[in-house]
DNA sequence: TGTACATCAGTGAACGCGCGTTCACTGATGTAC
DNA sequence: TGTACATCAGTGAACGCGCGTTCACTGATGTAC
């Protein structure tokens, strides 16, 4: 995957070669990632698989810390790029589920690197605050046309008065509706990635979609 | 806290301050997991927050990866005793739920050693997939007493030919319920935890209270 | 009760290792005239 | 087109560090007579 020069300037032989270098060394890391998990990724050997020594990577990233947190955001944009795609193509909350859960199965240590055991210490860089911001809107976006159901609940009252993050676009109902399906959609898959299935024999997309109707269909 | 000798055997002083120190090196160790996250556990750093030299540890672990694996352990059992006194206090899953709930957020890096990111190569051994069945036995236990509710959903049809897991305890619907239960409930609480809710003002205790009661109201 | 011996918790030195990172360098690639 | 120079990707040696782990030891605690 190349990356695209993002205007029109002309990109100097140079500078494509040092973007598809870039490029490669974080799809090196994600292999790593992906054979030892999400905390195991060492700067040097990621040079070692790339055929390089260790301080060659200095030519393309700060640090260690930086590789890492560049991952994060790709992980964050890439999961933002794949719910804006799915709400673009109609405010369908069923599509908008599936899209997310085969962009989790598509890749689970990068899911778990948004979704996953926190860090204590860490604090996200404003940066992917903002991106993780566009995810929930775009999730806002799916649920903003549903109709009303009956009488508020008691969370619905609450959310009355606690809704400044939506930024108005929503009801205290379409919240709920938006916190139920990520809460459920994050508990079926997490589990279904972690393996907590497994043993058990049934057929965990059946799950998901059980929980995914019981939202939907269920009392609307 | 003190291990208690499990049979009547008279205990040396020796075996109880072996013992003693045993614990005292887990408390570090949960400690410092608290403080730098799941993947970081280094056993000279627990040694010398102990007030001793690293090889020392060896008297009581034969190796880091010992120790480790004894904190999991110790992390499951701690669940299982959780929900076992749970359901012992009478089969109410509103009950469970919170005692569940309330477990997590004693200690959200003993959550996440049970239900947080995965790393990819391990398998649990058979000590630890005992514990967790005895865990789902629980949460069966607890939905076992519910009405049936209406005609089977597609999920439901599933479960009837994939329900060995439960070893007939359950029908279908009960096992229904039982997989809802834990998805939202892992689903809220590992939100919650991970801090993606921060930021939208909201209180995820009510959250959590009406995904439950859509379970178990909503649809009973 | 006092002495001789065994047990065993903890130390200090040492091991090899891989880590992230720095630095001065080489040699290929691209640019200017 | 050829030559002189600048840029810059990548190397190899070196750094200090903390890691898990081993080993021979010291010295305190407990046991046997």
């Amino acid at each position: 995957m190349v990356e695209a020069a993002e205007n029109g300037t002309k990109t100097s032989p140079r500078e494509r070669y040092r973007a598809r270098v870039r490029s490669e060394i974080k799809e090196c890391a994600w292999r790593q990632m992906a054979e030892a998990g999400t905390s195991a990724l060492s700067f040097n050997a990621v040079a070692k698989q790339m055929g390089m020594t260790g301080p060659a990577l200095y030519r393309y990233f700060a640090s260690r810390d930086d590789l890492i947190t560049e991952l994060i955001r790709d992980a964050y944009r890439s999961l933002a790029d794949t719910v804006q795609a799915a709400v673009e193509a109609g405010p369908d909350p069923v599509a908008l589920a599936h899209a997310m859960r085969a962009w989790a199965l598509a890749d689970p240590q990068r899911y778990f690197l948004v979704f996953g055991t926190p860090v204590p210490g860490y604090h996200a860089p404003g940066e992917i605050t903002q991106i993780a911001d566009e995810v929930m809107t775009c999730m806002l976006a799916a649920f903003a046309a549903l109709p009303e159901s009956g009488p508020a609940t008691p969370f619905e009252t609450h959310l009355e008065s606690h809704r400044e993050w939506a930024e108005g676009h929503a009801s205290p109902a379409a919240l709920r509706r938006v916190l139920a399906f990520w809460t459920r959609l994050h508990g079926a898959v997490s589990l279904e990635l972690a393996g907590h299935f497994t043993g058990m024999g049934f057929d965990p997309a059946l799950l998901f979609a059980a929980e995914l109707d019981d939202l939907l269909g269920g009392e609307g």
